[in-house]
RNA sequence: GGGCCCGUGGCUUAGCCAGGACAAAGCGACGGCCUUCUAAGCCGUAGAUCGCGGGUUCAAAUCCCGCCGGGUCCGCCA
């Protein structure tokens, strides 16, 4: 609806209008500079543009008074705006998404399957899965993949783990991660053992069957336990696909030859790619195999086929990568994707390694979250408080990592994570089952009635109306964070509202219009936690 | 050494791309509010040379230049 407001303001400004300049405000529902800089351009004083501005201009649609202060022109939305915006939220179960039409792939998470995902595969995963979330919200036809890169080093020692130390029990995703930490000090004693990694790799690109079995079983084992990891987390994926499979399909040496007939290639035993201003790229080694980028170039390949959009969400660390796997792709003519890259998320005492075994896993975390949330529940049967429980405690981690933008390097805390800030998603929640706790005593209809609305019922149903706006800003601008913030305010002026207005109290005609407020606020939280992954329960 | 990212009250962050209205929140501190719709809530007070130094501009947290601190990358690894 807010969506609407800003056409008619524009609408409203004819040619004065310059969608960059039109802002939110605090000092009214849209507001805009432009003043500012025409008076710059023809050297008069912003007061005076402004003034003359409002005199050549009538308000349209939406907007219902329009104002001058200082330079700026503000512009208010007028009842029609409000009883809309209320009406389609009561009536719209979608509401929030948008129509906007296409194909899109996400690509994120994709740790390598060496061990349990820990906390900075969790920052991954919740962005890329948010984001998802908000696609389809908007409209895309999603489909996510995680990409299993199977064909490292790091699986190599991972199998020579399993053949020497065996699988413990543990949940097999920490099981692997016990064998390829094992490994990795064995391979650090004996470096003879090094030849015996390098064969891996070797007979595994060439598909021996022996070998491929050998992987393909550790890594499904490993995969066992992240997904677990990962539904616990409500992070979904579609598909996933796997690295060799693009060497097995023929896509790897079908690019090698594309690029080769470009004669872009340098062949110096192996085959090099000078990129102008960046490193260059070996894509096939002299012994004949393939690497990583080469393979992803495939798999990119692969991918811009398939869809308009490919969005991949990815670790700071691989930054010069992408330039240059982007490079590559421009070459060949290939649709490049969109990356978000996220800050590294490190402990206290520095950056975890999944090698060394110093990280903290997602299990671990969910597991010391949980138990923390349930020394707050109290007098509740115990499948409730359990539900709630993992409902908080899932929450919580994900809008911990949500909530920041994702270029921000994050330390992690353990006693902050379990520290359940205002500014939390229990925060959220809470005022999601203080809105639903209203509605089941009152059973009413509701009716909402824009002039009755006080200042805080109007910021409100301004702030209701908002929900698309946010909905396409995260879709253009790949930052799921302004979603989280946005969600936290609505929820921040509905605990407004609730103290200074009671709704079963209120007189008749004012009640049921409270009440189509305290539905609308209902809608809009659970569709916003919905987007966010996070449950939104109806008792706390 | 070079590239990229981060640096905002004691702590954690928003705002920076598209410069403008008193720098906005949370935590922590201090002081209040539960015979009234769930106090996992609400209100108030104190607390900021927006890393530092220049520059551009009527106007800079925001743009430009130079520093400083932290992170990260610079493999015929993935």
């Amino acid at each position: 609806m807010f969506l609407l407001l800003l056409e008619d303001v524009m609408k409203t400004l004819k040619g004065f209008a310059d969608p960059r300049l039109i802002r939110e405000s605090e000092h009214a529902d849209l507001s805009t500079t432009v003043a500012f800089k025409i008076a710059k351009e023809k050297n008069l004083k912003p007061e005076e543009v402004a003034k003359s501005i409002l005199e050549n201009i009538e308000p349209k649609g939406y907007v219902g008074t329009v104002e001058t202060v200082g330079g700026y022109i503000n512009f208010f939305a007028n009842y029609d705006f409000l009883s809309d915006t209320v009406e389609e939220i009561l009536s719209n179960s979608n509401y929030g998404g948008l129509n906007l039409k296409g194909k899109v792939l996400i690509e994120h998470t994709s740790a390598n399957p060496d061990g349990p995902l820990h906390i900075g595969h969790v920052r991954n995963a919740v962005i890329g899965d948010t984001l998802a979330r908000i696609f389809r919200k908007a409209g895309f036809d999603v489909t996510t993949h995680y990409y299993i890169n199977d064909m490292g080093r790091q699986m190599a020692i991972t199998v020579l783990g399993i053949e020497k130390f065996g699988l413990s029990n543990k949940k097999p995703d920490h099981a692997i991660a016990e064998a390829y930490i094992s490994a990795n000090k064995l391979l650090e004693e004996k470096k003879e053992l090094e030849k015996e990694v390098e064969n891996l790799m070797l007979e595994y690109e060439r598909g021996s069957e022996e070998i491929v079995g050998k992987f393909r079983k550790a890594i499904e084992i490993a995969m066992d336990g992240i997904k677990e990891t990962l539904k616990r987390l409500n992070v979904s994926h579609d598909e996933f696909l796997w690295e060799s499979d693009f060497v097995r399909n023929g896509l790897v040496d079908s690019v090698l030859g594309e690029l080769d007939a470009m004669k872009v290639i340098k062949k110096d035993g192996a085959w090099i790619v000078e990129l102008k201003d960046l490193k260059e790229v070996v894509l096939r080694r002299e012994n004949g195999t393939s690497l990583y980028i080469t393979r992803d170039i495939a798999y990119h390949l692969w991918k811009s086929e398939r869809f308009e959009r490919l969005v991949n969400v990815w670790g700071a660390d691989h930054k010069l990568y992408g330039e240059q796997l982007k490079r590559l792709l421009e070459i060949l003519g290939i649709k490049v994707p969109e990356i978000v890259f996220f800050e590294f998320v490190s402990l206290p005492e520095g950056r975890m390694s999944t090698r060394r075994g110093r990280f903290i896993s997602a299990d671990e975390l969910i597991e010391k979250v949980k138990e923390e949330v349930k020394k707050l529940v109290s007098n509740r049967e115990i499948s409730e408080l359990e539900e709630i429980a993992e409902a908080v405690a899932i929450g919580a981690i994900r809008f911990d990592f949500l909530k920041v933008a994702p270029e921000k390097p994050m330390v992690f805390d353990m006693k902050k994570a379990i520290d359940f800030e205002r500014q939390t998603a229990s925060y959220i929640q809470y005022t999601h089952s203080r809105a639903c706790s209203i509605l089941r005593k009152s059973g009413e209809e509701g009716k909402f009635i824009a002039e009755f609305c006080n200042k805080v019922e109007r910021d409100l149903v301004v702030l209701l109306s908002k929900m698309p706006f946010y909905v396409k800003r995260v879709v253009d601008e790949l930052k799921p964070n302004i979603f989280a913030e946005y969600l936290l305010s609505v929820a921040s002026k509905f605990n407004e509202f609730y103290r200074d207005y009671p709704v079963l109290k209120a007189e008749e005609g004012v009640r049921e219009h409270r009440v189509a407020i305290v539905k609308a606020v209902r809608n809009v939280l659970r569709n916003g936690l919905e987007l966010l992954g996070i449950k939104a329960l109806e008792r706390m």
